[in-house]
DNA sequence: AGCTATTGATAACA
DNA sequence: TTGTTATCAATAGCT
């Protein structure tokens, strides 16, 4: 519809392209314009040039977003997964939260190089002393606790000795039948489990005691 | 462009009026791809007619939500005041993403808890023992730096004595004159900025030795 | 849906 | 860029 017929194919003369490209886009837009008014017709209509320029158009009394919200809904494609909307004042408490978050990661990573005796060089000396003290009750606190645990292993050891003795005992007593079951009370199962579950948790894995029956520890 | 001029007002002939859409729907289409392949354009086009049903149009290998992407930007209009874009994928990187920092947060504050000697009944055996390794470890680098910091503080203590001494002597030798000026060599200057600056860094901010010029430091 | 007279859009040129 | 205009394309009214 010129003065010649063309190919529609990419204009390879930039400025005859940016002349048509104004030209049609003004065509286009007074086309939406009209087939809303004639139509009753919703319309979105944008337009970037090649430069990045933009142009856009919206029928009247209508909102991109929610012709968007429409297009939705009746693609069924959606344009995101996800989306908040989120106003400034939650936009704000979102980000101050980060930022706590952030911080509060930042002085655990500190105080942890200072508890690993890293990075201490920068520490003033009051609290290289402070950390000393620190150390110091952690270190009693921690041999006390290994005392306790080597205690608490004996007791096991004992208790498990003698549930050793208890469970041959059994066994040789019941070594003829076929259908061997422990004979062990009720109050004496939850006990082994007990002192099991208490030692195990003392343990790497790799040692822990097995229970002798799957549902043992879950009963 | 008809066989009659047409205002451009609502075609109240209801069935006038859907032929008529149909056919500038298309006609808006074809000009759509055809400014896209003539002139590198990217548009974006969604109609939808009273009905409610919807037609659009995207560039080639454009996404929709790339255009609005830029419309944002281009035009300064927010569709919303914050949104995220994320596909299943980046959903899912998302999601990793946060419980990592979760569990790098929480492990953060079990090991703080640890090495502050708190909590310590659930740690196993061997733990307690590479526990107390650490700390022990970290007592005598941490002693180590105590003895460094008092080593620094009496050389510090000794050169500013002896810095002392000398300025007492400038001051003396220029107690007469007006103008009195320190006369210390350029490398004396240096070599003190630096002493102070060590000896700063180990100590908290009140106790720290102020430059006797201002831009001593900066020098 | 097609058809086509007619209007509208626009390519080339200024 | 903007305007003009010869030409082509879209489409209004009709089948």
């Amino acid at each position: 519809m010129g003065r010649g017929k063309i190919e529609i194919k990419r204009i390879e003369n930039s400025s005859n392209r940016q002349v048509t490209y104004s030209k049609r886009r003004n065509g286009i837009m007074k086309k939406a314009k009209e087939i809303t008014v004639l139509c009753d017709a919703k319309v979105s209509l944008i337009i970037f040039a090649s430069s990045g320029k933009m142009h856009e158009y919206c029928s009247p009394s209508t909102e991109l977003i929610s012709i968007l919200d429409e297009y939705q809904r009746a693609s069924g494609k959606k344009l995101w997964d996800f989306f908040f909307v989120i106003n400034k004042n939650s936009l704000q408490n979102l980000s101050n939260e980060v930022d706590g978050i952030k911080k509060e990661n930042d002085n655990m990573q500190i105080e942890l190089r200072h508890l690993k005796g890293e990075d201490i060089t920068s520490l003033p000396y009051n609290e290289l002393m402070a950390l000393e003290d620190a150390l110091e009750t952690c270190l009693t606190c921690v041999r006390a606790k290994q005392m306790d645990v080597i205690d608490m292993e004996r007791k096991n050891m004992k208790f498990l000795e003698g549930d050793n003795k208890q469970l041959n005992f059994i066994m040789n007593q019941h070594q003829t039948s076929n259908h061997t079951r422990l004979q062990m009370d009720h109050q004496g199962y939850h006990r082994a489990a007990r002192a099991a579950a208490d030692y195990n948790s003392q343990m790497p894995f790799a040692f822990r005691v097995q229970p002798m029956q799957p549902n043992l520890q879950g009963s």
